[in-house]
Formats: structure tokens, sequence, C-alpha cells
DNA sequence: CGACACATGTAAATGGTTACATGATTTT
DNA sequence: AAAATCATGTAACCATTTACATGTGTCG
């Protein structure tokens, strides 16, 4: 039973453009959705003999492009049956872990600092994530004959944009709180400290 | 070398509150951080078993409260150590995997409405999130004698309010585009499978 | 010719859930 | 007495990454 994996189809999807050797789909992958998915070798290479072995993808031409030995797939008609039949099916929900919120959740067990350094580096990385995504935008505005999934790509930039706005501004709020929490308590930390160590 | 486990602090954290069982520490954490933290059996039972065999946490009496035999568990001196340090470190990225916006992303090779269904059923969930978001707030802020982790547990609170929001916007900006989209392929629909049948 | 990128993979380990097994206690 | 819930766990399986092994072409 296939429970929550979904390699098969994304690497169905991206087949369903061109044929592409294991190494291109990875390169693929990473340049246009790396935003919300990932993919490693150890998970593409066993994939595709899958794909081939279900018939949803064939393996093409050993080919020896320039004497290199290469080995691409290409989609079949039932893996774009396959893919098509994703598409029309919930999503599978996930685990949620979020190890920043579970620092932020116990924050009050570390020092004051921790807090604060913890979430201005997040604040740090979605202000570059905010970056590259308008430069995404730029590219993709700017190309002169846009391909049809165009509004699709832009869905998914949209969304990324959006996210990373909203995490911006929590961290915004957030910061304050927990830079006075800091500072309160370093003021009581002189008389925190005696108490303790007159209860030894 | 523990390589992103969290389960480790995650129940260390809990532990800090008071002894628990494995039951218990499940029960706790389906009720308090659900939302950005999940936790199974499978997880919980042997971790537990780590935690007593490094010293960072003592199995506290098989106590039969009641007759009934238990298992419970409390922190050590090292266990708040190890949380306290956990605290300080920075989070480990974690690979992305979004399945929604996967299908969105190639939402051209499915049928028009697979896309819109799939978005208005996320959207119905995000929403479902924000009012459940909207009584939590309600309880925590009606508590008279406010335990001093509260501020820390608003600002998670605050975090899934800010997306559940971000989301919700995003998809009332995506629904109307992808509704279209439906509507001209419908349109054009007979045109499409004439030329495809005349191909044969 | 040495360094580096191209290219294809595999093995081992980790991470994590699901489903089951087992038995006591409470509720109906 | 039957059913539901409490409670503790284990085994099997799926998911996934990391690190390694291996060889080829290309560029300075």
């Amino acid at each position: 039973v296939a429970l929550s994996n979904r390699t098969k189809q994304a690497l169905l999807g991206f087949l369903s453009w061109r044929p592409m050797s294991g190494y291109e789909l990875r390169k693929v992958i990473a340049a246009s959705i790396s935003n919300f998915w990932s993919e490693s070798y150890g998970q593409i290479y066993p994939i595709l003999r899958q794909l081939e072995r279900e018939g949803l993808a064939a393996r093409s031409s050993r080919m020896t492009a320039g004497g290199r030995p290469r080995c691409t797939y290409r989609i079949t008609g039932r893996g774009r049956a396959e893919l098509s039949r994703w598409l029309a099916e919930p999503v599978e929900p996930r685990p949620k872990r979020n190890e920043l919120l579970l620092k932020v959740f116990f924050a009050m067990h570390g020092t004051p600092d921790a807090a604060v350094e913890a979430v201005e580096r997040f604040r740090a990385e979605q202000a570059s994530h905010a970056e590259h995504y308008a430069l995404i935008r730029q590219k993709l505005e700017a190309v002169k004959q846009p391909a049809a999934d165009l509004p699709y790509w832009l869905l998914t930039l949209d969304y990324g944009e959006r996210e990373a706005a909203a995490h911006l501004a929590w961290c915004d709020a957030a910061l304050p709180l927990l830079r006075a929490r800091g500072e309160t308590e370093a003021g009581n930390a002189s008389s925190r400290r005696s108490r303790r160590a007159a209860r030894r």
C-alpha cells in the first residue's frame, strides 16, 4: 500500500515536460519547486526504476551523447493517467513538526537570549526567502511567450510570498515581547541569583 | 549522532511541568501543541526508555494508583540541562513537502475541477483551524492566574493565526483564477475533443 | 595532469507511523 | 456481562537522507 510517498507523482509531473535522467530531474526540481518540495538521489533513482516496473515511465535509450552513457526516462500514457488520477485525489495530511514553535513554547526553560536569537535567525531566513521570491517573480513575468502552466506557477509563488510576509509580521510582533522579557529578567538576575544561593 | 529527532526535547519539555507516563504525555501533547507538533506511541515509549538510559529522566514508581500499574517518568537535573542546551541551539531545517502546492504546480495536467476542489478543501481546513484558534485564545485569556509560560504559548498561537489568515487570503485570491480557467476550458472542451478525435 | 563538475547509483542508518497485542478498569 | 476506555507497549513497515562508491568528461 502506498501511504504518502509523492515522489512518484513529482517525477511523473516533470517527465510530462520532457524525458529526463535522474540527475536532470534533481536539478530541475531544485530550480523550480525547491520552495516547497525536495528530492534526494536516494529517492529519485529507485523510484525511477519502480516507475519503469509499473509501466508509468519507460527507460529511453542508454544513449551515449558525446560518448557518455545516459539513462533517460520518458512518461508513458499510463504515467499521464496516474498523474491525472493523483491530481484529483485529496491531499494527504502530514504530521506537523515545527521546531521553532516548540522552542518558543518551552522558551521559559532556557535563557531569554536563546528565544530572541531563534526568532531573529528565523526572521533573517524568511526575509531572504521574500527577496528570492521577488527575483523569481521578476523573471517569470518578464518572459515574452509564457508557458501555459505559468498561472499555476505564479500561484505557488504567491503562496510562498504570503507565507513569508505572515512569518515576518509574526517575528516583528514577537521580538519586542521576547526582548522585553529578556530585559526584565536581566534586571532581576542578581536577586534571583542571591535567592538561589541562599537556598544552598 | 542525533540528526533531527526532537521527540526527546519535546518530552523533556513536558516532563519539566510534572512527572508523566507515556500515555499522559501523548494526551498532553495532543491538547497543547497539536497545532504544530505530534508524537505517536511508537516514538514516545522507546524514547522514554532512552531518556532513562541517558540519565535525562528517571522512571518513577511503578505505582499502582487504584491497583493499576503505572509507569511515570520525572525529569532529572541533567534532563533540564539538556532542555536548556537544545533551546539555545539553532533550529534544524527540515525538507519541505507541500503536496497541495505540488498539485497546483502541475494542475495543468489534471482536470480544472481537481485544482479547484483541492484548494476548496484546503480553504475549509484552514477556516476550521482559524475558528479553533479563536476558541483557544478565549480560553487562554480567560484564565485568572496565568502561568508564567502564557506569553510564549500565546506567541505560538499568534503564529498559527497569522499563517491561517495568510492561507485563507491565498485561497481567496487563487480560487477565482482557478475557477475562471475551468470555465474557459469548459467552453473550449467540445473543440478540443474534436481536434483530438481528428488526430486519430 | 589535477581539480572539478557530470552522472549514476547503493547501503546504511534514521525517522516516524500504523496496526496489532495485551490486559485492567469503568461504564452501560 | 458486554462494550468502551485506559494504559503500555512492540513489530513491521514505510519514508527519507547521508555518505559513500564509481567512473567520465572538461577546463585551466
